[in-house]
DNA sequence: TTACCTACTTCCTTACTAGTAAGTAAGGAC
DNA sequence: GTCCTTACTTACTAGTAAGGAAGTAGGTAA
C-alpha cells in the first residue's frame, strides 16, 4: 500500500508522460485518487511543484540506476541495452511519451522551475550516452564515424520521436527503431538467435 | 495583403506549430489579428474546423511540392533533400515543431475529425519516404541493409525529435541531425566543398 | 427598393483551470 | 486534557476556454 503523495506522483507522472504539461490537471489526479482537488494542492501547493517533484524522481532513479551499472563493470552494449529495455517498459507500463518529449511542446510556457528540470534531465542523459558510446566506441563495441556528442543526440531524438509515433501505431514502432538505432552503431542484431556480443 | 481568412490560418499554423493544440486559443488568433475572438469562430465555428483545414492545406502543398519533383526527374538525394531544407526554412520561419509532432502529445483527446488529418499527412510522408528511399536503394544513390519501410520510419522520427530538440537548443540540432540521416544512408557529407553527388 | 449575403461585433453561457482560505477529524506528544 | 501536526474537505475566487445567439454595417443582385 502506498501514500496518498506517491500515489499523487505516479499518476502525475503517468499523466505528465501521456498528456503534456497543460494536458492534465489536479482535477484528474484527485478524482483518480478519490479525493479531493485541494488535497493535491495539500502536498503540491503549485502544479509546478508536482512536475519538478516528478522531474526530480526521474533523475534520481536515473543516476542510481546508470551509476549501479556503470559500477558493476557492464559493457557499453549492456549499457545502452539497458535504456532501450526501459523505455520499452515504460512504454508497456502506460507511459506512451518519454519525459523529455512529454514537456517539448508545452517547453516555452512553463514555469521556470519546470524548465531547469528539465533541461537538467536532458543533460543528464546526452552526457550518459556520449560517456557510453565513448566508450563503447573505443573498445570495439560500436563502429561509426560522426562525433560521439552528435550520435548522442541524435539517438535521443529518435528515441523521443519513436516514443511519441508508438503512442499512435504501437510497440512495435518503438522496437524497430532501437532496432535501426543499433545498426547505425555498427551492432547488428543477428536474424535470429542470440545477439552478436 | 491577405484576407483574414488567411492570415487566420497562417497564425493559427504558427501557433499550432509551436504550441500543440491545446496550447492555444483563438484568443491568440483574434488579439494578433486585432478582431473579436467570435470572427474566428465566423471562418472556422470549431477549433478542430480550423486545425483540420491547416492541415488539409499542409497535406496539399505536400503533394503538390512531392508531384512536382517527382515529375521533373529530380534524384532520390535532390527530392529527400528538398524534404530536409524545407524543414529548415519551416524552423527559421518560427514553426519550431513539425505538424506532426505538433498534435501527438494532445493525439488521444483530438477530435476524430483532426485525428483523421493527421494520420493522413503521417502516411503520406511515410509513404513518399518509402519510395524516394527505394528509389534511392535501387540506383545506388543510398546504402543500407534495413528494410526501406522501417528506414523511413526512422527518419521520420528522427527529425521528429530533432526538430522538437531544437526548439529549445537550436538550429545546430536540426542541422546535425540531417548530417547524422544522410551518413545513416550511406550519403557522405564530403567535409568541404560539395557533396559527393 | 427590397432582399440577401458576407464579415464581422457585442453579449452571453457553460465548463474547467489553478489556486486560496477556513474549517475539521484523527493521532501523537507532553 | 490540551496542544500541535498531518491530512484532508468545503467553499470559494479569478481567469480562461470553447462556443452560441443576436445584431449590424456594407456591398450586391434582382
Amino acid at each position: 500500500m502506498s501514500t496518498t503523495n506517491q500515489q499523487i506522483l505516479h499518476y502525475g507522472r503517468n499523466l505528465l508522460q501521456c498528456r503534456g504539461y497543460n494536458g492534465f490537471s489536479y482535477r484528474d489526479i484527485s478524482q483518480k485518487l478519490g479525493i479531493k482537488n485541494a488535497a493535491v494542492h495539500h502536498y503540491y501547493p503549485q502544479k509546478e511543484d508536482l512536475v519538478a517533484t516528478i522531474f526530480e524522481g526521474i533523475r534520481q532513479q536515473f543516476a542510481e540506476d546508470t551509476a549501479r551499472m556503470s559500477g558493476s563493470g557492464c559493457s557499453a552494449r549492456e549499457q545502452l541495452q539497458y535504456f532501450f529495455d526501459f523505455m520499452l517498459k515504460e512504454f508497456d507500463e502506460g507511459r506512451n511519451i518519454c519525459p523529455i518529449g512529454s514537456l517539448i511542446v508545452d517547453f516555452e510556457e512553463l514555469p521556470d522551475k519546470v524548465k531547469e528540470q528539465h533541461l537538467l534531465l536532458m543533460d543528464d542523459v546526452l552526457a550518459w550516452f556520449s560517456e557510453v558510446l565513448k566508450t563503447g566506441l573505443e573498445n570495439g563495441e560500436f563502429k561509426f564515424s560522426d562525433p560521439v556528442d552528435t550520435r548522442a543526440e541524435a539517438i535521443l531524438e529518435t528515441l523521443l520521436g519513436a516514443r511519441q509515433l508508438a503512442s499512435i501505431k504501437g510497440r512495435g514502432t518503438l522496437e524497430r527503431s532501437i532496432s535501426l538505432i543499433r545498426s547505425d552503431l555498427g551492432w547488428k542484431d543477428r536474424p535470429s538467435g542470440k545477439r552478436t556480443y
